[in-house]
DNA sequence: CAAATTATTGACCATCTGGTCAGGATCACG
DNA sequence: CGTGATCCTGACCAGATGGTCAATAATTTG
């Protein structure tokens, strides 16, 4: 809701800091609901109503999370540039979402619980900020398909792919582990995959 | 646990399916730890002792959604035959799996919750059936690549790039309508999207 | 229709959970 | 070192929640 104070002590920080981390744990392993501040406070190592001393209540704690992540999600998007070459554009792009995959599963998990569950607190988020985003590289995308740059496909649907594949590595990780078992590295195995799948699709086509 | 006498009277499967129906919706909604008996009870008509008349337990209820919707899961993976084109398999199934996200969403989300958690209940039939299931397609599709019938692309990731693809759109609903604005119909458009993709995926390739 | 079986409920309970609060410990700083 | 601000805690509370049970209503069956 409201900022905190900008000048935070040492130990406010490091508390602070310690809540958060362990929350998103907790959260991203068994959702909202199913995570208590007892459970947070044992995480972080303090007591409960320490961890209520700095953040007003477990509501805010997972709004502080949420409004953290966003950034983080969102930034790659962003850096699709239109100079370049598209095809390198849209590999890069597909690449760094998966590394996000690969180095923040707790953050992943933690967005696709909120989503998977309407997305309330997001939903002005999707509809506003996000969708302008989409829209305005979508735009850059068909300008290159117009251009015949790359194939011809579904601007925003080709983004959402990019999220749906990427993403599933880090949701469903316990899936792809349990099919593929301990020998395979899945991140390893789907940088190569992505990276074919991407250029033939976006291969310019010879005729239509 | 156990199997249920099997003879049900006309009013016990009317109230077992009612049960059932309702806690689908709030558990998909809501995960399981943020759904109540008493939600279930409202939702289905019936008061809260008379829910747990029929089912033993709150877990009761869930364990009996997940069982049921297993095998609603994997079908449609069952029927990859060896017999006629690849690529037409292939598709099939792509559009089999995308139907399903239409036409149930409750159940791909409800699944998403539990996978996403840890899947503690499911891991068994994750590392188990769904994995010889799975390793026995990905050979199919193996033999097909090494017949030069379709292009060279990891089995597995194939598969779960199939699931992820199509399992976004029920998984990410909000998401994906928040993006696209109410004037799409996502899923006929992830169709077209979808067979684009896999056909140039996996149109053999003339030369390596 | 009467007995036996099945279905339903209100009242209740133990536990858990988010959150409060008064008071005490610790720390920063003049 | 003393004092005000910050930090921390045990005890507590009200409401929610999963689940039980004895009693009653409805239904099936002989």
């Amino acid at each position: 809701m409201q900022d905190k104070p900008l000048r935070q002590s040492r130990i406010q920080k490091k508390n602070r800091e310690a809540i958060l981390t362990a929350a998103l744990r907790e959260f991203s392993a068994r959702g909202f609901a199913g995570t208590t501040i007892d459970q947070i406070a044992d995480a972080a190592g303090l007591s409960k109503p320490n961890v209520l001393y700095y953040f007003q209540s477990k509501d805010a704690i997972h709004e502080s999370l949420l409004r953290e992540l966003l950034d983080l999600w969102l930034d790659p998007l962003r850096e699709l540039r239109a100079e370049g070459d598209p095809q390198d554009q849209i590999l890069a792009y597909a690449k760094r979402k998966l590394e996000l995959s690969r180095d923040y599963p707790q953050e992943s998990r933690l967005f696709a619980n909120e989503v998977l569950q309407g997305a309330e607190r997001l939903a002005p988020i999707l509809g506003g900020e996000l969708r302008e985003l989409v829209d305005e590289k979508s735009a850059l995308i068909a300008r290159w398909i117009a251009d015949g740059r790359i194939a011809q496909v579904d601007p925003h649907h080709l983004l959402f792919s990019i999220w749906a594949l990427t993403q599933h590595y880090a949701d469903f990780e316990v899936q792809v582990r349990a099919v593929l078992g301990p020998e395979h590295d899945p991140y390893v195995e789907a940088g190569v995959f992505l990276d074919l799948l991407y250029r033939r699709l976006l291969r310019p086509q010879p005729r239509e």
